[in-house]
DNA sequence: AACTTATGTTCAAAATAATGAACATAAGTT
DNA sequence: AACTTATGTTCATTATTTTGAACATAAGTT
């Protein structure tokens, strides 16, 4: 059974941990942060242990990232400081400032007969699904979309040009500038009424609470 | 040391957390997420087990959450998954559901010179709030904006003319038809470089939660 | 059927996280 | 100084996670 190492804090965690930076390729470190909102909160390693019901002298530990805690242990920890346990974990993870995407690098999807070209500008996956387009369609260009689910939304912005929406058996015609928010729990359609090439965006918020 | 139990799915974490739903008043369920993550790359438990490093038989258990998983080794899972670690944890609980929003009357805002412009084409506030906006701005327009929170996110792209965005220390330049996701936690800047007039598309992702 | 292959689960053993008590250290008090 | 109090760290022990190998099950082949 265990082979009792030198000391508790040259576990191999804690080695491994030290050896560099967290350039996101270890786990993040949570102890500087949890440390900072218990003193944040006023609360001594014996208040926190308390609180929280983890041992002080894991606590101790885990602030000086001498050990590599278990979820339910961090999460009640945050439950005590009252932090979502998502941020004490992002905490530490540098997030790249800048994501810049090159225009080669955005993803471009477009009808067959190619009138109707839709950019794939961002896609958000935390909260529920979101993603956002950019779109150019010449006079005639259609594009068809398969129900997004029930309680999905689709909010388009016309910059130029003339826009056909149909959605279920409702349709509306679109003209530059405006906007038009609408369900789309059902197949729609989008169809570019011309002369001038259709221009604008949209933002999708997508019900994903389907298993399927 | 190690006093064997009836069976290892009956430590009492399992039972624990087989008690009730999670009600936010325990430690979220990351198996189902992690399997669902799991079979939509179509990975194997062998194959993602030599991929994160984590042996399979921990992956099984922690995919039925009869363990408690180690910070490390939720990240390594989440690494083989190229999943942020934190939608992993999150993905359990309560999502935001939307409200549904009035028709718009597309709210202007521009700055004092008027040469920078902001359209509001729309706004979704729940848990974060998430803001959409059509942008033009001719050559010196200036657009300022104070931080927006820590964790909140910008997408921007460039529909045409050249743009300099500027976030706490750094800063890029844009091209036209390039897209830009930044943070937001510190205040930033945007300039249109010209001479042609700058015009473009913004997402940002508010995060709503200060600590108060 | 018998044999292989692919996949997921269970088990004993080993590694390590968590606990509670003892130990350090510093700051105040008498 | 000697004594207390407050705070954080270390240590031996206990409880759990993690591992690797063995086992189970199902699907496909000969």
């Amino acid at each position: 059974m265990q082979q009792k190492k030198e000391a508790s804090s040259s576990s191999s965690f804690a080695r491994d941990v030290f050896a560099g930076q967290n350039t996101s390729d270890r786990p993040p470190l949570v102890g500087k942060e949890i440390q900072r909102l218990r003193q944040e909160h006023q609360l001594t390693l014996d208040e926190l242990a308390s609180k929280s019901g983890v041992s002080k002298s894991i606590l101790s530990q885990i602030e000086r990232d001498h050990s590599n805690p278990t979820l339910s242990t961090i999460w009640r920890i945050s439950q005590a400081l009252k932090q979502p346990l998502v941020d004490m974990l992002s905490s530490g993870e540098e997030k790249p400032r800048f994501e810049h995407l090159k225009v080669n690098q955005t993803p471009v999807v477009s009808s067959t007969d190619g009138k109707f070209v839709l950019k794939i500008l961002g896609t958000l996956g935390t909260v529920s699904t979101l993603q956002w387009y950019e779109f150019k369609a010449e006079e005639g260009g259609i594009l068809e979309s398969e129900s997004h689910g029930s309680g999905s939304l689709e909010n388009l912005t016309l910059v130029s040009g003339k826009l056909l929406v149909i959605s279920g058996t409702e349709s509306r015609e679109l003209i530059s500038g405006e906007t038009l928010r609408f369900l789309t729990d059902s197949p729609h359609r989008l169809e570019s009424l011309g002369p001038e090439p259709a221009h604008g965006f949209m933002v999708n918020l997508l019900n994903s609470n389907e298993s399927f």
